[in-house]
DNA sequence: ATGAAAGCGCTAACAG
DNA sequence: CTGTTAGCGCTTTCAT
């Protein structure tokens, strides 16, 4: 039975109180220089670790703070996490990551596991599926500090980190309207996803200023963020048997950009429907994707560092914080230079 | 400030004492049946939740178990994580996840703050550039629950999860020779990872078994588990420059395979030097990749599902565990079907 | 300079 | 059936 070293144990080995013991660990300025060393030495020996447990119950903090999304397979995510994590650690927070799966369940469990475990904050992304917010709202209230990044929830006011969607969106699809494609389909992420609305307003806004009409047929949704293949194979194929077919793609989101790539592979090999892609991605092998893709970079990493930021802060703070901001990144759009090449090879094949 | 409910505010409200409420709540038989449903009711009126910390703290153990791994951002690791989820939220567990970014620093860090957040147990894949491992045999030794998966030390007697990685190597390469290659070279991990020498070993039979010589030359090794993609690159141009260059690359692990493609597609662009390439890899996007490659896929989910499992074994056993078991699961490899069709396509661009 | 005691939230042994 | 009390490991008044 693995059982750590207390402070009782060792003031009953040196002779001394539990609270002499504890005063002089912290270094405290009424213990004597010789006793400090004393405790000290020998809770060095024995390798005395002191129980965050009983600390978290005492202070009514942990020291560790909670990230929900819905995937860490997922380039995006992981690079955020690890933007967190690079701040967290230097603050002195232990970050617990717990992911949603893109399940509304999933999310309010882990939510309430999480804020049980007594993190001192949490900072969220919104699963797909979630329409219902009470669970975070109930928290909220209840003055736990929360930062949103990425799927952001307008209801609660709090501090958020978004990228411009609209603007990353908009340069995709003028890119392929200026790579000369007409019909361009939009394979949008779950509706009430904060950023579904945002990247389909920049699609229509560069459809808008090229000329092109907007075609609602064109918009196929993924109500489970891609986190289904199915789904997004189905969406694909619709847009694949559309009567007026589409001759490019713009793809809301990783998951599912990796999901239409997968499916225009089986359903299009060789790219026989010459279909031109760009989509949000930061996947690490991106560009040694067939079909080659264009594609919206977020800067995951600074994000998940200005949000870990924003709640320390949150949480730190003395006086309660009235003014929340949200801070929006830009992307960064990467066109995919070899598309004519690797396109004159693929249907060659 | 965040003050969540207590037993004693529903002792306070309903007039009963702390004790009662309690047993209430646990529905213990020794409470009427009136006063269950009184403080039951309360208690979901006013959302009440136990503090899980409090309960740590008495019963000496969290519910939770810590995970550390190189990194969450790869395939095999993320998808090892959604099986020990699968499993550890089904008997009540909680998951804390852990990164070591294949430093030595960071593991022992980690280590010693799960531990001291109580966790009941540990699984453990060892990071690339650990030799040292006192901090988790200390641990192990104060008895500590530990599983040791994929990449395993042998000094500490425990349970472990691996697959048949000289199969899985012996495989790959066969699939190599049997292609035509004869000039194998092989990108290896950390010399001091245990998978780094089955894998090297697989490898050194298919050869034999063929009669092709082994050249040590050939062998390179990534320290850092391909991390550093520059180490990945350096290796890989090595193999490109060879006096007697190879003909095909056997690489020993996910990071490193997509690592490997990423060099090759800079260069080797339209893979002029026709380059087969076998690999250990579970990304989900293996098939998309080009330079294509043949890969060992690896049980990833199943080996966290029994890690786990044996995990909780040990946690929940009364009489200390004496007899460990090593599981070794198989690998399943999946050719490269349209190797010959891509490589007419890239040699004629 | 050190110790005794209370308390963080909860459970359980002990008393009624 | 319900209440009192002690204790998990630690810090922190309050005494001495």
């Amino acid at each position: 039975m693995y059982k750590p070293t207390t402070i009782k144990d060792i003031a009953k080995a040196l002779g001394l109180s539990t609270s002499t013991v504890s005063r002089a660990l912290r270094d405290s300025y009424e213990i004597s220089e010789d006793t400090k060393r004393l405790v000290m030495d020998y809770a060095e020996k024995i390798n005395y670790k002191p129980n965050p447990i009983a600390l978290s119950l005492k202070e009514r903090r942990s020291y560790s703070i909670g990230v929900i999304v819905c995937e860490v397979a997922n380039s995006f995510f992981s690079q955020a996490i690890n933007g967190i994590e690079s701040i967290a650690y230097k603050k002195g927070y232990h970050v617990i990551i717990s992911q949603s799966h893109d399940s509304y369940e999933r999310e309010a469990i882990n939510v309430q596991h999480l804020a049980n475990r007594s993190v001192d904050g949490l900072l969220v992304s919104m699963s797909a599926e979630t329409t219902d917010i009470s669970h975070l709202q109930r928290l909220h209230e209840q003055g736990l500090p929360m930062v949103f990044f990425d799927r952001i929830v307008e209801e609660i006011q709090t501090h958020k980190v978004i990228v411009n969607n609209k603007k990353g969106a908009f340069e995709a699809t003028e890119y392929l309207i200026k790579e000369g494609q007409t019909k361009i389909a939009h394979l949008a992420n779950a509706p009430h996803l904060s950023i579904t609305p945002e990247r389909l307003e920049g699609y229509k806004m560069a459809l808008q200023a090229y000329g092109l009409p907007f075609n609602e047929d064109y918009v196929q949704y993924c109500h489970h963020g891609g986190l289904i293949y199915e789904e997004v194979e189905d969406a694909v194929k619709k847009i694949l048997q559309m009567p007026d077919k589409p001759d490019a793609i713009f793809v809301a989101s990783d998951r599912l950009s990796t999901g239409c790539l997968t499916a225009l592979r089986k359903f299009n090999p060789g790219n026989i429907h010459n279909l031109s892609i760009a989509g949000f991605s930061n996947s690490a092998v991106i560009n040694l994707l067939q079909p080659s893709i264009s594609y919206v970079h977020q800067p995951a990493f600074e994000m998940g560092q200005i949000a870990i930021e924003m709640l320390i802060q949150l949480i730190e703070s003395n006086k309660p914080v009235k003014e929340f901001i949200t801070r929006v990144l830009d992307t960064k759009f990467f066109p995919n230079k070899d598309l004519t090449e690797i396109k004159v090879d693929t249907i060659g094949s």
